[in-house]
DNA sequence: TGTACATCAGTGAACGCGCGTTCACTGATGTAC
DNA sequence: TGTACATCAGTGAACGCGCGTTCACTGATGTAC
């Protein structure tokens, strides 16, 4: 072997990048390439297609996204205190992990169909969340599936308004006022 | 003059249906044409060009858009019933006008950023109504864009999971809990 | 009414272009003896 | 240590394809006299 295999993982990260950036259909595969200082031949020994890594890359970001929250809302804690936590780590991702989100929001409408809807998917991550809260008798009971993607939506919303430059400065210094919408919202 | 002008409006038409339907990338100008009935070049005597169809087609929509949500808020009523009528009418377009909304939803990446931020912009029309209503003292003072957006995510994200099979039935009968919740969010 | 001409919506064929992808090849590196 | 060979990451050149767009042309329709 002559190269340790970070190869792979460089592709990733340009392509994730210029994807966020302009979309999958507008970044050409000799553009990931000199991005990745290689010719885009080359891609092919790490990649079947372009089609393949751009799935790949929605896929795992979109799961590994689906664990973070998981993990914010696993334990016992009053449901208070998991949405708090649960809101403040998607502010902290997308304040963050910015390619990412840029990138899992802009591609969505192209994978969001083929996606597992697992245990790491981020929806129903939060279905479960807030479905076990209703059953608990922590929060009325309501439809659980429309209550949890209005709390989604008053967090991607901003977020994604963000992105376009529509609200100005990070989320995180809004998560207060984010986590008491939400939880009013659901109360 | 051989013909009404009706043209035009057919290749509107046939052109966001198929925009909707796969995205702007994936719809070649011989597609749209062939859904008119029509070849390829005729089309450039409607439009310059097929990037200035899509943009023709996005500006209108979304400011069509906005005249809709900017008739609903108008006039003296409470702002709990504005908003009532405003989240009403925003179901009410997502069930009925499919094509339209799908579209603006699935190209919103490419042209939002351009998209005149003036009195027919649905964001502004919802930031001005929810900033009026903290003047007149009808919901606590917040930061009236960030509340406006919040709204905007509780009824867009449950519209736009409905789009990928996530959410199932429509908006319209779900509308009392959204604008219930939307409510509880601003109070 | 008949005829000659003007108009113009619509088209067939072709254009150059950039794309994703393939493949025979290169040449530096590692291994065997 | 020196030499012959195997390996394999990386590449230059080329491929066919579908795209957006152009343009000279057609032919049905309307108008003038």
């Amino acid at each position: 072997m002559r190269e340790p295999g970070g190869k792979r993982e460089r592709i990733k990260q340009e392509a994730i990048r210029l994807f966020a950036e302009r979309g999958v259909e507008a970044v050409s595969v000799r553009d990931i390439a000199a991005a990745c200082d290689m010719k885009a031949p080359n891609l092919y020994a790490h990649f079947a297609s372009k089609e393949a890594l751009a799935w790949d890359l929605f896929r795992d970001g979109y799961a590994e996204y689906g664990d973070i929250l998981a993990a914010e809302t696993a334990g016992t804690a009053p449901f208070r205190t998991r949405l708090d936590r649960l809101m403040r780590a998607i502010c902290r991702l997308h304040d963050t992990d910015n390619d990412r989100f840029r990138f899992l929001v802009m591609t969505q409408h192209g994978y969001l169909a083929n996606v597992p809807r697992d245990e790491r998917n981020p929806v129903e991550v939060i279905c479960r969340a807030v479905a076990s809260a209703m059953e608990a008798g922590e929060i009325p009971k309501r439809e659980p599936e429309l209550m949890a993607l209005a709390v989604i939506g008053i967090i991607v919303q901003p977020a994604t308004a963000r992105l376009y430059g529509r609200l100005t400065g990070g989320l995180t210094e809004r998560a207060d006022e984010l986590v008491a919408m939400a939880w009013r919202a659901l109360s």
